[in-house]
DNA sequence: CGTCGGGTTGAGTCCATTCAACTTCGGTGG
DNA sequence: CCACCGAAGTTGAATGGACTCAACCCGACG
């Protein structure tokens, strides 16, 4: 149930055995939830930490005119609300876009890994702060990307993100996503959405169609994203 | 010169006097910038983390077009790249808005403190998630406001973030950014960036006019932003 | 007095939105 | 078996927002 979890960890540094296990024994029961359901809720103040282990979930806010933004797109191994363990206040929702399994870290165990196991602390943080790096990415690419560079990124982005969680084959990989889900990331309308995936398709760079991505020439769309993973600390050094 | 730093820090939880002398010791020689300077430059390695203490910066990733966007705006006592700690590598700049002043922490010192200092470690992970904090929130503003009201959150979130540091007097703050400046925040044109603020000016709840904020209406203003500050975890309880 | 950086305004174009219609596809019930 | 339905995707047309280009204002400063 953890692989994913420590497929993301371990790209970023070496975890010994004993670091290991003792996140694996503060992650504990599972649940599940359908599509459409909030797996963590805006306001509350969560006693655990929810770890996204099968399905895609994102965090969002909703304004009172009624528009929603997705902050964040969440895939197996994303820790989707450890910022929860210090923030204490839940300042968006968590909502599940497929159904989604899920196990628990409870925040005294979280504490008690802080006090005993410096390193793995680090880790912990560091994949917060990966979650802050992707966040510049999405604003850098809201603010100043062209719409289908937009596009374009948020699947590089994704692939790169699913390859280290063994959920790509090949140069394809599953998007369980509705347009008008993408328009609520991308801050577009669904109508105008439809039309950026038509142009990107167009361009021959990749297509769409059916939850299934595949990425035609990956060089061409990196070109068109500018995407540079460096943001996403993949290389595995000492932290 | 740490007062920013330790007001910011004490707005979340209470800080022990061995914990504010650790930290100020980890703290140590100052460096000056000038406007425009970059205080950490994209691609770098630093081995300490910059903490701004006087004047303004902003983080920022420069497109192959030429568009430059800010990812966040800084002001005294925030700890300008704490991320790179972890991180490592800068995946984007740090610009001087105006004359800076700054202070260094050494990452060894840092990695000190995760081994002996768990609490003041969280506190320190806390100030990177508020961070994140603001990123999302920023995405909201990008994705899914209106441009006035955009520009009326971050009036809001300058105003509380300033208050914190005690750079603000009665409803007013000091601004020193150009319309430019702020249209590299906001993704858009100066043009359309100066048409933005001529509308804020007129609804009446804010002024802005060499380089000082005025609220005029502060319900008004929150209310046009839907600004709730629950986002800056601002109040003080157990970390 | 002239220059330069910043701010402001107008005009025309292009982009993104809304509203609306229509398609496709799976599922469900008569 | 097919008729119907709803969710998702696609397309057209009209409106309004945001962009570019360009001009001009203004105050600081040499």
């Amino acid at each position: 149930m953890l692989e994913s979890l420590f497929l993301q960890l371990r790209r970023h540094d070496v975890l010994t055995d004993a670091e290991t296990s003792m996140l694996a024994e503060a992650i504990t029961t599972g649940r599940e939830f359908d599509t459409g359901q909030d797996l963590v809720s805006i306001g509350s103040r969560p006693a655990y930490s929810t770890l996204l282990v099968e399905g895609f979930a994102a965090r969002y806010k909703v304004l009172e005119n009624g528009g929603r933004q997705f902050t964040s797109l969440q895939v197996p191994g994303d820790f989707v609300d450890l910022h929860a363990f210090l923030l204490k206040t839940m300042d968006h929702g968590i909502v599940a876009l497929t159904p989604c399994r899920v196990m628990l870290a409870d925040h005294n165990r979280l504490r008690r890994i802080t006090e005993e196991a410096p390193h793995l602390t680090r880790i912990l943080w560091l994949d917060t702060l990966v979650d802050g790096a992707i966040h510049r990415e999405w604003i850098v690419a809201m603010g100043r990307r062209s719409k289908t560079s937009h596009l374009a990124h948020l699947f590089c982005e994704l692939f790169v993100r699913l390859e280290t969680v063994k959920l790509t084959e090949g140069n394809t990989f599953h998007l369980p996503l509705t347009q008008a889900e993408l328009a609520d990331v991308m801050g577009l309308s669904v109508v105008h959405m439809n039309r950026v995936i038509g142009a990107l398709r167009k361009s021959g760079a990749v297509n769409w169609s059916g939850q299934k991505v595949t990425i035609l020439d990956w060089e061409r769309l990196q070109a068109a994203a500018e995407f540079d993973p460096t943001y996403l600390s993949l290389n595995n050094e000492p932290r």
